[in-house]
DNA sequence: TTGTTCGTACGAAATATTTCCTACCTTTAA
DNA sequence: TTAAAGGTAGGAAATATTTCGTACGAACAA
């Protein structure tokens, strides 16, 4: 493991990982507290101490920061939010659709989910470019 | 889990099964064998017995189809290529993007990898709908 | 002061995933 | 007929991931 990070490799979240990664991008350095309410009302039931223990992995990965000068530890990710969309999405299209981001496109186009909406703000971009 | 397949609920492929799927995907029903020199030759050394045994599983999580009428059996992907990539999308652009297709748009778009050949591409997609 | 609440640390258990070892059967070539 | 090659089955080990129980310290209100 040391040697993967001396190489310096993109660490890979994992599924509960990135949940708490995401909390963390969209509110900004938080208590552990407030990253477990933030799962429990967004996600799915779970235990202070799991959110707690998770997050003190992630610190050892150093995927999170820890502020330790108050009694309430303050963590703030330490990977950026752009960058690891992009590696994750880049991971994501490679083995899904053998690098093709059209071949996505096409996927996503023919998904009932993505609405009219959607669409044209897509359309919009690209327009712009 | 067998409440889980009555649920009816799309499976969640590992990383592993996915890189299975693909091979069964692309080149239709075939050996262990030859997946496994897929793999080996596209992604990574494995043992035979290792992707045996995963796919074994994967007959079991009924993923996959066997034919054992003969002594080297026939494994068929029993996920439809184009609904599981969709499940898969639309989860990743859930919790990666909240749900919006064009966030993943714009992420793509700023990702040095993607192509001009494949902005055209999908320009031309677009302007076909 | 004392007890309750809220915090961290740590170990271990529960799962999930992945890999490989061993046994044993069938086919085939010498 | 025998040895080698190639197949399956299944258990167990190795990892990775996730969850929780317990211990214990700090803050604070009564």
């Amino acid at each position: 493991m040391i040697a993967e990070q001396q190489a310096n490799k993109q660490p890979e979240p994992t599924k509960s990982e990135l949940e708490i990664l995401q909390v963390l991008w969209q509110h900004g350095p938080s208590t552990v507290r407030f990253v477990n309410d933030q799962l429990n009302e967004q996600k799915r039931a779970v235990q202070y101490t799991s959110t707690l223990k998770l997050m003190q992995i992630m610190v050892e990965k150093e995927m999170l920061n820890r502020d330790e000068s108050s009694m309430k530890h303050i963590y703030s990710a330490a990977l950026e939010e752009q960058k690891t969309k992009g590696v994750l999405l880049d991971r994501f299209v490679d083995s899904m659709f053998n690098g093709s981001a059209s071949s996505l496109m096409m996927q996503l186009l023919g998904n009932k989910k993505t609405s009219k909406k959607e669409l044209q703000a897509i359309k919009d971009i690209l327009n712009k470019m």
